[in-house]
Formats: structure tokens, sequence, C-alpha cells
DNA sequence: GATCGCAATAACATCGTTTTCACACACGCA
DNA sequence: TGCGTGTGTGAAAACGATGTTATTGCGATC
């Protein structure tokens, strides 16, 4: 039974002393016992675990970073944290970095560089054990920042020659030619692309699979049919209005991400267009919203929870066995079709 | 192997002593001249500015919470990552916290009280300055970890009687009121209630403050028609069924949150009304998605930013100046009505 | 010209851990 | 009995900053 030591206010919380007092050990053997060394006696080890749930004690990470060189810290920098993608994200890498004992530091750099580069600052003062950098641009400068300190850094889409640098390919080009596919099957021929900005490696990706795509189909591509704009709902509108002001109309849209599918659903309705009676539309990411649009979404899937998993594992295996020989540097990550609301066969001409 | 030659040095990131040593004064003058302290000359300030940008120096924040006891981190809870809501609370959370040179945790409770334990467990072993406690919901026996230490706390709707707690009371009065005199202007009388799991403060005041305003503009509330439900896109599906089975349907639905709303919007669109023409529908928190659903939302604005701002405020008084007699204790967010699509007059029985 | 006062700087203890190293002790073996 | 040989523990030195206290330099005072 443990007995509550009635004492006035403490004041302090208790530290590693109070435990080692309290157990009548010493404060070595009160840190063995935490981390798990082996060495300590059964006996003892039972003391001090009481002791400390008697005293409610938990260790100060500051003091432990300070003295190992380990914060069990990862940054992990988003694109644009009001991407429904990026928290669905986060929340992923936050499930799995708690499970493995590690605390995260979320930033979202807007796409901005000014902005990435305080990013990179905050995480370094914070000596966090490693950076996710889910931004897909162009962020090698700043990332210099991190390489030269020897941080170990995931990217997506990106490889970068430094030790220290692991990748995830995101390997868009099996749902992308799904996606064609499927929209060639329905009758559609004529069929266009909303880029993302070009600044981002995953939207030149994302492109050039679909160009690959419209190829393997045996399907023209128009030029002005590729339209880039903005991976927000604003974007897909203003694709959406560059597409009508052509001559000659698609009528099919592939969108590369699906807060613009979202955005042309919302400007085709504007317009008086039925989505998929007068077009078709397909988006890439399946959010969670993707399930609510009118009509549902089809949409190319990138799982969050795969991407994150793979960040984190690449992240851990450089922090804690950078010497092994055979550490994992890239990691794979599919799409797939998931089919929903948003395509029908062309209207007929 | 591409390393560097410098084995002479081994590779390890500057500290105060090699500023120090650079600059030629003792590492006191050095970190009085980081924090600003006056008493430093300027001649010598100078020499040491050089030698930090020379070096790159970084201070340790690890090393100086441990002797100043200050982290300069905020932690914030939210309900629910994967509301569009919250990252757009912690968007603006961070921007301020980051110009006022603090760093942010951000954990997402999923309305879990198990996960909000180990949050609270995460943030005090990081020895956080304040927690924001955006989680809307019934927390006490988990905030009593974080006033038993003495951390100060803020949170959203919910009074606490202790020295280190302060409120952000949100006034939905305004802005419900307006809604349902909006809509009996439009001439419902048979206006239904999507509330929110009673769970959650903020779910409860919402629904007082709707039955306030339906007595205010003389209309009468059926009982059936306030049902509770998630504050997810498929609470507001399930909603709207159960309202749907009822013998004598409402002609507008207010719903406890945008969410709820959307999915208002996509069961009734699925079941073949047309909103607004046979159903209209009001939201509440005007979330960036709330433009751009089918019609677009008409919806009760909550300001993200005015509440971050309220949140930080109210930790950096509590820790920064806890003496302070007049410390302010509690803040106010207002809301108002902001008018789309989704409502207009009923069909005439 | 020695003493005082004050400003600027340096020395040093401190924060709460981990980790290294030394030691005490029991054990088997010659 | 004396001597390694492991075990399990504890004492003490880091870790990198911040205060607090001591020291220095220097002009003003009597």
């Amino acid at each position: 039974m443990p007995r509550k030591a009635s004492r006035k206010t403490p004041a302090k919380s208790p530290d590693i002393r109070t435990v080692a007092a309290l157990a009548k050990v010493s404060i070595a053997t009160v840190s063995r016992t935490i981390n798990g060394s082996p060495v300590v006696s059964e006996r003892l080890a039972k003391r001090v675990w009481q002791a400390i749930h008697e005293l409610g004690y938990l260790p100060n990470t500051h003091a432990r970073t300070l003295v190992s060189g380990r914060s069990r810290l990862f940054g992990i920098i988003v694109e644009n944290i009001t991407n429904p993608f990026f928290p669905e994200l986060i929340q992923s890498f936050e499930e799995v970095a708690v499970a493995h004992g590690y605390e995260i530091l979320v930033s979202s750099s807007n796409s901005n560089p000014a902005i990435l580069t305080t990013c990179v600052r905050r995480m370094l003062e914070r000596k966090v054990d490693g950076v996710a950098v889910m931004t897909f641009g162009e962020e090698e400068p700043v990332l210099d920042q991190l390489m030269h300190r020897k941080i170990p850094i995931v990217l997506a889409e990106f490889k970068l020659q430094d030790p220290h640098c692991s990748t995830i390919l995101l390997d868009y080009r099996s749902g992308i030619h799904a996606a064609v596919r499927h929209l060639a099957g329905l009758g559609h021929r004529h069929i266009a692309f909303l880029a993302g900005p070009h600044t981002l490696h995953s939207a030149l990706t994302r492109e050039n699979d679909f160009r690959a795509a419209m190829k393997t189909a045996g399907l023209p591509i128009q030029k002005n049919w590729i339209v880039e704009c903005d991976h927000t709902l604003k974007g897909g509108v203003n694709g959406f209005d560059q597409l009508q002001a052509l001559a000659t109309r698609p009528t099919a849209i592939v969108c590369s991400n699906d807060m613009t599918a979202i955005g042309v659903l919302r400007a085709a309705f504007m317009k008086g267009l039925q989505v998929p009676k007068d077009l078709s539309v397909i988006g890439l990411d399946d959010i969670d919203f993707a399930e609510f649009t009118l009509p549902p979404l089809t949409t190319i899937r990138l799982s969050r929870a795969d991407l994150a998993r793979a960040a984190f594992e690449a992240l851990r295996q450089q922090a804690e066995d950078p010497s092994n020989p055979h550490l994992q540097r890239e990691f794979l990550v599919s799409t797939s079709l998931v089919m929903r609301g948003s395509t029908a066969p062309p209207v007929a001409d």
C-alpha cells in the first residue's frame, strides 16, 4: 500500500535525487533503472520503480538531452498545414513517433523559403534528432544547414547525395495510369491535367506520369490542356476557368491533388456544369473530404499512414543506427485509384 | 567517404565557450550579449555578435531551459487535427508564438481521454511553460496534473477555479442569434439543430444558445429536431438521416460545426434534396472549405486567429508575469454570420 | 595621492541528468 | 590463504547554458 506522505507544498517537482533518496539507492541506479540497463538487480529496480510512482516523478528531458546528446525529437515540416493531406500525415507521424518514444515538432512552411529557413533554424536550436521535410519543393539551400550539422533528413521524391539524407519515392505511376486508363475506358479522349506549381517536385513528377500515362493509352496531349495552378481550392477554380476559356474543352480533368479537384467541382457547379455528366474529375491524395464532396470524388489514393511510417523509419534508422552498413536509404510508397462518383462516360459529341 | 578533412575538431557544433574564445571575452559576457542585457559595452557586444555569426552559433535551448527553468515551449492540444478548424488554429497559434520567441508542441487528443493523458504527460516531460487545451471537453481530471505542477493553462469556454488557469469565452450568441433571425426572416419556422456530442462544452453552449435564439425569435423547438451527433462529416450524414426519418421534417438545419454541415450537404444530395431550395443549412466555424462546398455554405464564423491570439496571450501573461495583479484571466472571442448560398426561403407547404 | 564608488567583466556554482570509472563484495581456484 | 574475476553500486565528471558573486579598472573626492 502506497502510504501517502503528507508533505506541505513541495514546490519543486521531484528530481532524480528525490527518487534516489526515497528508494535508498544512488542516482546512478535510478538512471539505470529508468533506462532499462540490465545490470540493476531486480530487488533494487523494484524499489526504484515504486519510489518513482509514489512521487509521480518524470525525468527532465532537457537534462537528459544535454548529456546524452539525443533529444528524441523529430521535426516535421509540411508544405501547408491547411491542406487536409498534411494534418492527416502529421497525425500518423505523431502516432508512430510517440509509440517509439519520440516527440515531434511540427512546422508549416507555406511554400515560403523564408519561413522554411526559420523553421529549420528553430529545429536546430531545439536539437532535433532528425527532420522530415514534407514540402515537396526546392529546399536544397536550406537543407544545407541541416546536412552541414549532420542532422538526419528524410525527403519526399527527391534524392540528395548526402550520407544523412534518405528519400521516400512516391510511385504515382500505378495510380495515374489507372486513372487515365479508367477515363479512356469510359470513352474520354480529351483529358486535361491541372498541374501543381512547377516549384514542387511532386507536381512535376505527377505531371510527367500523366504525360506518360496518356502516351501509353494512345491519347493525344494538347498543350494548353495542361495548366499550372496552386495546390489549393482556389487554384482549382482558376485552373478550371482557364480550361473553360479555351475553344475546345476537355471532357475530363485529372488534378494534381484533391484540393484542386474540389475547386474544380465547385467551379464547374458555378458554371452550371454537372459532374460527372458534363465533366469527369479525378483528384489525387484521397483526403478524408474526398468521400464527401458532391459528387464523391474519384481520386488516386496516396496513403498518409504509409508515407508517415516510411518517413519515421528513415529517420529512426539514421538517428539510432547511423553506422549500420545496410541502412535503408530509399523507401517506396505506392498509389492506387479509388473510384467514386465524379467520373462517367463523356456526353456524345 | 565524403567526410571533410576536419580530424582535429570532432565536428561538434560551436558552443558558448567557442564564441567566448573567439571574441576574447568570458562566457558570461556572451550570454549577456545574447540575452540583450544592457550592461555589456557596445564594443564587446559587437565583437561577440561577430563571433556568433562567424561560427553560426545557435544557443542550446536545453541547457538554457535547465538553468533558467523556462523552456519557451507552449503545448497546444486540439480535439481532432483532422477537422480543418484545428490546423487553422494551430497555424495561427504557431505564428504568434514564434513571433514572440516561443516554440509549440502540438498534440491531437482525438477526444480520447487516454490519449489526452499521454499528451499531458509528454508535455510535462518537455517542461512546457504552458498548455492551451483546445479540446472543448471534460478534461478536468487530466488537467489536475498540470494544475498540481502549477503549469499555466488556457481553456476554451470552461472556467476553472485555479490561479494558473485562464479561459477564453466564445460568444456564440451573436452569431447563432443572427443565424436564426436570418432563417426566420426567410420564412422558416421548422428549424432543426444538429448538436455536437454532449461531452463537449462547446457543443452544449452552442445548443443552449440555439435554444435561446429560437425562443427570442418566437419559434417553437421540437424536441426530436435537436439531434446529437459527432462533429465530423459522417456525424452530419447520420444526423441528417435521423432527421429524415421523422414524420414532420424541418425546412432548415443549423449545425454545431461546419463538418457536420458539410456532411448534411452530402447526405441531402444523396437523398435527392436540393440545398437551399428544399433545405437550408447553416454551419459554424467557417473553415476554409465552407466557401467551396456545393452550394457555398452559409455559416457562423469563429475566428481562429482571434482564438489563437487570445490563447497565446493568456499563456504568455501567466508564464512571464505570474505575479501581476491585473493579469487578464478571461478573454472573449465573438462570432458572426457569413451568408453564402446554402440558405433560401422554404418551399411553400 | 590614497580611498571610495561604480561600471564592466570574469569566475564559478548551478540546473537534472547520463556515463565513466573505481570500489566493495562474493566466488572459485590454485 | 591469497588472487584474480565478475557482479552490482555509487561517486563524480561531464553536458552547455544562466545567474550570482567576486574582481578589475578608472575617474572623482578629500
